[in-house]
DNA sequence: AATCCGAGCAACCGCAGCGGT
DNA sequence: TACCGCTGCGGTTGCTCGGAT
């Protein structure tokens, strides 16, 4: 693979951008668009790279950028993505209006890293220190930490109970072809990178689920290999109440390769909603659980990311491939499968626990 | 006033992945 | 299938600025 030549090149310049070079580049794209990275510099008369040009207008030069402090409301949005996701800040910036993954990267390098560190909050894995909450006896140390462990579990369960593990396995399932992260972090088989393009700017987003269970799983190749989601038909609803509503038999089978099994799917009910460059796509799910009867609903919203988006909202998942074929847990992360559902069911009894005893809304920054 | 030092942030670097040939 | 070009992403660097000494 042939690495990109094009900071190497000798003559290029570096470091921080004038304002004529802004000016030049603004001008060029505003005129053109960028089209070729590559090949802009030269149109545009400037001695930069491609790269160096991406950069600059990306993180600086595009009129959607929003700079300045972050509100309390982004700070906890960060906060809670980065539990989720991990340092995907392009993922983690699709969910913030007009702020850059770089942007939001020093952000937390700066504030909130160091911010959480200070509450005894591991900010890797967003769970509090051992040291700083419990003594040696398992008894918490002081009113304080617990307090402030409370707190954040709180504003914690907020972005984690958007995302019921179980509905990550269906949409795991619905995908097919998750791989396995070293970090822990997802490695799913979606293609991101379309998300948050020059199209797709802040979406946020909700996952209820209801109490029934799930579907049951698909096996490891699922539906759609090539990573799209060829049963959601998104239709253009401009405002109106209008949906799309795709309806067919109510079985697996009809949407995927050949190859996967037979699995009907129980009763069950997702409202999906995330709000998008123009917001309130809602897609929910009625009667039997089959991706024949999702209903989208959106206005506004680029459809080919919308669905690609919400999807990916519901795999921010730091578990692997944990499903296999017969809908039955398997351990490819080093513990038993029924480690994992055991440990899960753990965690989110604790974060109930937390949140049944303390305010939801309670100001944690 | 000069120097030091840390915080904040813009920009760079290298890698991975995708599409085209 | 292998290679190449290109883009996007995340980690890191290094410059700037403001506060402390």
């Amino acid at each position: 693979m042939g690495r990109s030549p094009c900071c190497d090149k000798v003559g290029l310049k570096k470091g921080p951008w004038t304002p004529e070079e802004d000016q030049k580049l603004l001008a060029y794209i505003e005129e053109h668009g960028h089209g070729s990275w590559r090949a802009l510099p030269a149109k545009a008369g400037l001695q930069r790279c491609g790269k160096s040009c991406r950069l600059r207008w990306t993180n600086y030069l595009r009129p959607d950028i929003k700079r300045g402090k972050f509100s309390l409301q982004e700070e906890q949005t960060i906060i809670q993505l980065h539990a989720l996701l991990g340092n995907r800040w392009s993922a983690i910036a699709t969910h913030l209006p007009k702020r850059t993954d770089n942007e939001i990267k020093n952000y937390w390098n700066t504030h909130l890293k160091k911010r959480l560190a200070k509450m005894g909050i591991d900010p890797v894995t967003h769970k509090p220190k051992n040291d700083t909450l419990l003594s040696s006896d398992g008894q918490s140390k002081n009113a304080a930490n617990l307090s402030h462990m409370a707190q954040w579990e709180s504003a914690r369960l907020e972005a984690e109970a958007r995302l019921p593990q179980r509905s990550v396995d269906v949409l795991k399932a619905w995908n097919g072809g998750w791989s396995k992260s070293s970090e822990g972090n997802i490695g799913n088989g979606l293609n991101t990178t379309g998300i948050g393009g020059d199209h797709l700017e802040s979406p946020t987003s909700t996952l209820t689920f209801s109490e029934n269970a799930p579907p049951p799983i698909m096996n490891s190749s699922g539906i759609g290999g090539d990573n799209s989601i060829p049963m959601i038909e998104l239709v253009e609803t401009s405002g109106s109440s209008e949906t799309g509503i795709i309806k067919g038999e109510h079985d697996w089978k009809t949407l995927g390769n050949s190859s996967h099994h037979h699995h009907h799917m129980p009763e069950n009910s997702v409202s999906f909603t995330s709000s998008l460059h123009h917001p309130d796509m809602t897609i929910s799910m009625e009667g039997p659980w089959s991706p024949e009867s999702l209903r989208l609903n959106s206005s506004h919203i680029h459809a080919g990311n919308v669905v690609e988006e919400g999807f990916t909202n519901l795999l921010l998942s730091d578990s692997g491939d944990r499903l296999s074929d017969s809908g039955k847990e398997s351990d490819n992360s080093g513990g038993s499968g029924s480690d994992y559902y055991e440990d899960n069911k753990n965690y989110w009894n604790s974060i109930l626990n937390l949140v049944n005893s303390s305010p939801t809304d309670s100001p944690m920054f």
